[in-house]
DNA sequence: AATACTGTTCGCGA
DNA sequence: CTCGCGAACAGTAT
């Protein structure tokens, strides 16, 4: 489910509540998906909400922060006080607030949360590319990771150590909006496809931004309600559709096992 | 009923 | 080092 554009609505709603805020209590109810000592956080307040890729960073009084990544299926309810009718059986963490808890839902359990200190948070960032909505994130990086690889760009894009923060959707659109067929070696764009690719990815995030995210089976903001990114997909799901560009049929492919949706004309391969 | 999908990432082996 | 594959898990579609 989350990418960079569901992730980032995820904080930004959650800044709104629970920005301040002292952490009362934490309740695990799926040990393996809390993988640090709750004790650690415990009676600390919310300095700030960030994120670099998929990754939420809740930053504590005490210099340390709270990671979270919802994998396929992870959910962030925001319930204040007065709305105590809502029980969930997938829920997995229950972090308490002084005016509301946050429900961590995750059907599937392949999400976590962990606790590492200032340090360990920078180590950890290091390990993942570039935000493509932060400045590091320029056309002069593009070109140089391109440059060497020999991978199909769809793959070299869900590559979370070159870029953070793409996803199968999102990855689709991307190569759709910078038409570049999904099968091309990143090698061997030129440099108008890179940069047409650099302002696409932007473009797409920033799309999925505006929309809140995409809704398609797991995803809900903190307030319970859905994103609607999905109404604007160029290509994703759009297999045998007409293509909005040419009227082509979109067509789906496998890439490592993943789908991959594109316009055999928009997209040329060669 | 059995199999194949699904928004992610990690470890393994080539 | 780099890359593709299968696994981690649960639910839904075919």
């Amino acid at each position: 489910m989350p990418e960079l554009p569901e992730v980032e609505t995820i904080r930004k709603y959650l800044k709104k509540e629970i920005l301040g805020m002292k952490i009362k209590k934490i309740d695990i109810f799926s040990k393996k998906q809390f993988l640090s000592n709750p004790k650690e956080i415990i009676g600390e307040k919310i300095l700030a909400l960030k994120r670099k890729g998929k990754l939420l960073i809740l930053s504590l009084t005490n210099r340390k922060n709270l990671l979270v990544h919802l994998k396929l299926s992870g959910q962030l309810i925001w319930l204040p006080n007065q709305r105590i009718n809502y029980s969930s059986p997938t829920k997995r963490v229950i972090i308490y607030f002084d005016g509301g808890k946050l429900v961590f839902n995750e059907p599937r359990k392949f999400g976590w949360l962990r606790v590492l200190n200032n340090e360990g948070l920078k180590i950890e960032l290091k390990k993942i590319g570039p935000d493509p909505l932060s400045k590091k994130f320029t056309l002069d990086y593009l070109e140089k990771i391109f440059s060497k690889s020999k991978r199909e760009i769809k793959n070299f894009l869900l590559d979370q150590k070159k870029i953070s923060g793409l996803g199968n959707i999102y990855s689709s659109e991307a190569l759709f909006l910078a038409k570049i067929h999904p099968e091309r070696k990143v090698f061997s764009l030129t440099k108008r496809e890179i940069k047409r690719l650099y302002g696409a990815i932007k473009m797409v995030l920033k799309d999925g931004l505006k929309y809140e995210g995409t809704s398609l089976r797991y995803y809900i903001k903190p307030n319970g309600t859905k994103g609607f990114y999905q109404e604007h997909f160029r290509v994703y799901q759009r297999e045998g559709k007409n293509c909005y560009l040419c009227s082509s049929k979109i067509q789906k492919i496998k890439q490592s096992g993943r789908s991959t949706f594109f316009c055999p004309l928009c997209q040329k391969k060669f």
